[in-house]
DNA sequence: CTAGGACTTGAAGTAATGGTGAAGTCAATG
DNA sequence: CATTGACTTCACCATTACTTCAAGTCCTAG
């Protein structure tokens, strides 16, 4: 169980609070409840929601960076970091090659029309 | 006043009708009225579509690609051309830094936590 | 114990990029 | 003239990533 509030982890991980109960809902991250019905979220969470926006920078979705925590335990060893280390850039990388095409193509001295 | 119907140029241009129609909505391409209140296309408007697509290959939203066709006469010079290719070229050159940013970031060392 | 701030839910709103379906109209053909 | 396929508008559906709102509850400090 943890102790962190929403407000809490939101200003750690430096997102909003409606961020933080929205990625809860998409299952990014897990909290506990108090007795009033409260989240308490473990510390990890606001790591968990860091690597969540390096994700997005890359350009994945919510729905993807929900896969890729999957795969990320509550105390992750350093295979499991450079488990994710790979995908995100692998993913990067494959975006910076869809720009260079169309760079490519832009570049071909075809016609834009021609494309 | 055009001739080309928006099934033609939907042809033409790979997309779909409703996407034809939507792009005249928001300004990318212009069209004529028949008598009987159907669209009538210039043969530019196929081009300015496939421009469109280039486009967005690139990150554009059909906001900013608005803005860009804006800039294109309907017969458009060389110079025309240019410019429009420097847009897009600056555009990716600066998409594909920022993805050269975020791969730096994650193969700093640095743990993704702490980015 | 009470005041106040932080928290709860659910629903609805937003912007972007179209797709879909209904109900009706137009145009070319046999 | 009647059919048929393409066209018209309008309005609603879907997805992504949140935000905002209202009404109500919790928790902590004084």
């Amino acid at each position: 169980m943890g102790t962190l509030t929403v407000g809490e982890v939101a200003r750690e991980s430096g997102v909003s609070g409606s961020a933080v109960r929205f990625y809860e809902r998409q299952g990014l991250i897990t909290a506990g409840r108090t007795g009033g019905n409260q989240r308490r979220f473990d510390s990890d969470a606001a790591c968990r929601i860091r690597v969540a926006r390096v994700a997005q920078r890359v350009g994945l979705t919510v729905n993807d960076i929900r896969d890729l925590l999957a795969a990320l335990p509550p105390d992750p060893q350093p295979a499991d970091w450079q488990g994710l280390h790979d995908r995100l850039t692998a993913e990067a990388e494959r975006r910076i090659r869809d720009l260079h095409a169309a760079l490519d193509d832009i570049g071909s001295g075809r016609r834009l029309c021609d494309l």
